[in-house]
DNA sequence: GATGAATGAGCCTTCATTCAT
DNA sequence: GATGAATGAAGGCTCATTCAT
């Protein structure tokens, strides 16, 4: 029982990195066995087929973004300390990536699935907007305690930080530096400071 | 000759339509020659394998974006109209896109390329990069014109242009409205307006 | 003791039923485990390998012919009856299976296996003999009781019989009817009465 | 073009040869691969899947049948004659199969097929109805000719004829002679003789 | 310039079987 | 006696590519 519940999380890490790196399409299963040191039954005594280990491999893969956050948060204190971690987190995906293969597993999945695998665009869509919502959760706390203006749109700002990042981190993947994910990130805390904070403008 | 340029061409065009819209992997010489309406050979007289295919379809789809640019700008006259215009072209793209498939190409192919083919992967960077240089010319020129304030961190804020719309593209792209292309393109001409400008702040 | 016996004898059951329908190579062991609701090794305790599960499950399937013709033949009184119940007997086969699947499981493996599987064929050979024997021994009987002329060719008569409701099995099984079966019930009883019976023609 | 049907014809010979043999389940691409000294793509140029190689080998196969017919018929005159020819015509498949494998591909693919593969069902149904019909044509000749006797019934007759040779033919396969199909024919001879001519009995 | 037959490696999946637990 | 993890060959099928026509 443990050697097979072992097995499958072994499957599973090691798909998420594959599917993060190459894509659903651009991972086969022989590369699975390969990094799994598994055969090819092995491997289906624990997955009914590719699919499933794509959605489970999406799932770990969330939980590692969201675990990451989680980590980096414990530190924080304030209100603009947690939205500034949150930014942190964010950037940190450039350099120190959640997932091997870099960038957001969420985003990369997002993109990769759209027009081929309904299910996996769903799963990222619908992780996204936990993101979203990840974010709006530290603005209202920091209403609530009056350290960000009454009048913040807690939903756009939300979404726009978000997009940026994840804008950024694409950006820094591709020119394999973290200069679009510091510029974004000094941009967003200079925005946070100048426009959000109560005591500004 | 014609008739094989056509031919050439229609193989392009169709090409960057799938594998924008399925990525590389995603994509195979079978759906090429449906899409086309050629047999295999028909397609190896023009490439010489997939990637030349995948290449000239990228430059093809590049074309199209700055196409697109292009077309939107030809009626804009100031410098800030200009700027704005840009944003209202990357945000075109959630409801119009260049190329089918939707989202944007040059972005498309930069994730789906990072870790499986570092020639279109370069491909994708260099016209990121020139998307950002393109961004930083309206910039300057508004600047040379008086328009926008000198000491606006061009590059900086071009690089931020671009992450941010091509964030909300992707965003848009998942939840199939263009809530995100908005907020961005929102956010970024308020910020314009109040930070870029010569007679703002 | 008794639990293990149950299990090998659903097992059989099961298989032969599976068998039956689908032949030796259309059933695999999955069809088996999801039939018994048993695992891999709950199979592989009872047999080495799935030739032999095969082989007891023609031998199960060859019982339950047996065993239709013993019930039925055991209402019977005269010679002639006897003779009618036999091919009644068959004649079952078409509208309620010995075993799931239809027709007679006898020829359907002695068909399934000719070229394919040697012992299966040897045992389907001696089940087609062991029917034959069966036949003939109601004809003599019926001979020796003086109801039967006795210059019938019980071996050809017999075989006769037995070809030709096996015939007539496969096809009602192929037209989904029993039309089949009816005509070369009636044919044969027509032919008994007029030529086997002392006091004809 | 000629090259294509060419290698599209040794494909469906040497298929209906193994699908004769050993069944649907039973026959593997590998072993088409190896009968036509073809690679996988080189088959799956003629046809879309296995199912499709597995119908026109069956209208091959029937084909076969057919022309055995032909043939043999050709050289009968009488009625008598040609219903007797029809009669050695299945009794020649004990000991010269029309494909190779043996018995008869119609009811061989009739019982494969019957709980497995409706559309190979359909096929070998409407295959055995045509060998009934064909030898109706000849009893209606027979009858109109005014050699056969006018109150045949003719449609039972030819069921009849047709079940109790393809059962001989299955029992002398198994059996590895051709008693079975020696005593039918001698059978149904002897019955035409005394029961069908208008001048018996 | 275009066809389509052929290749053979590779795809995802299922197979029968073994064996430590 | 039963489980289910693991194997590795084989299943049907698609892949990118070549080349004679």
């Amino acid at each position: 029982m443990s050697r097979g519940t072992d097995t499958k999380e072994r499957i599973i890490t090691k798909s998420a990195e594959l599917f993060n790196s190459y894509g659903y399409h651009g991972c086969s299963l022989s590369d699975i066995m390969t990094a799994t040191n598994l055969q090819k039954g092995g491997i289906y005594n624990h997955f009914k087929n590719k699919d499933e280990i794509a959605e489970e491999a999406f799932d770990y893969s969330y939980n590692r973004v969201i675990k990451r956050f989680r980590k980096l948060l414990g530190e924080a204190k304030s209100p603009l300390e947690k939205l500034y971690t949150v930014i942190d987190a964010f950037a940190s995906f450039a350099d120190d990536p959640v997932v091997k293969g870099g960038g957001c597993p969420i985003f990369n999945t997002a993109m990769d699935s759209t027009n081929t695998h309904p299910e996996l665009k769903r799963k990222a869509r619908l992780g996204i907007e936990s993101l979203i919502t990840y974010v709006e959760i530290k603005l209202n706390e920091g209403i609530a305690e009056g350290v960000f203006r009454p009048d913040v749109d807690v939903k756009l700002f939300a979404s726009l930080l978000i997009m940026t990042l994840e804008g950024a981190i694409v950006m820094s993947c591709v020119q394999n530096n973290n200069y679009g994910v510091q510029t974004a990130s000094k941009f967003l805390k200079n925005h946070i400071k100048s426009e959000l904070l109560v005591n500004s403008a």
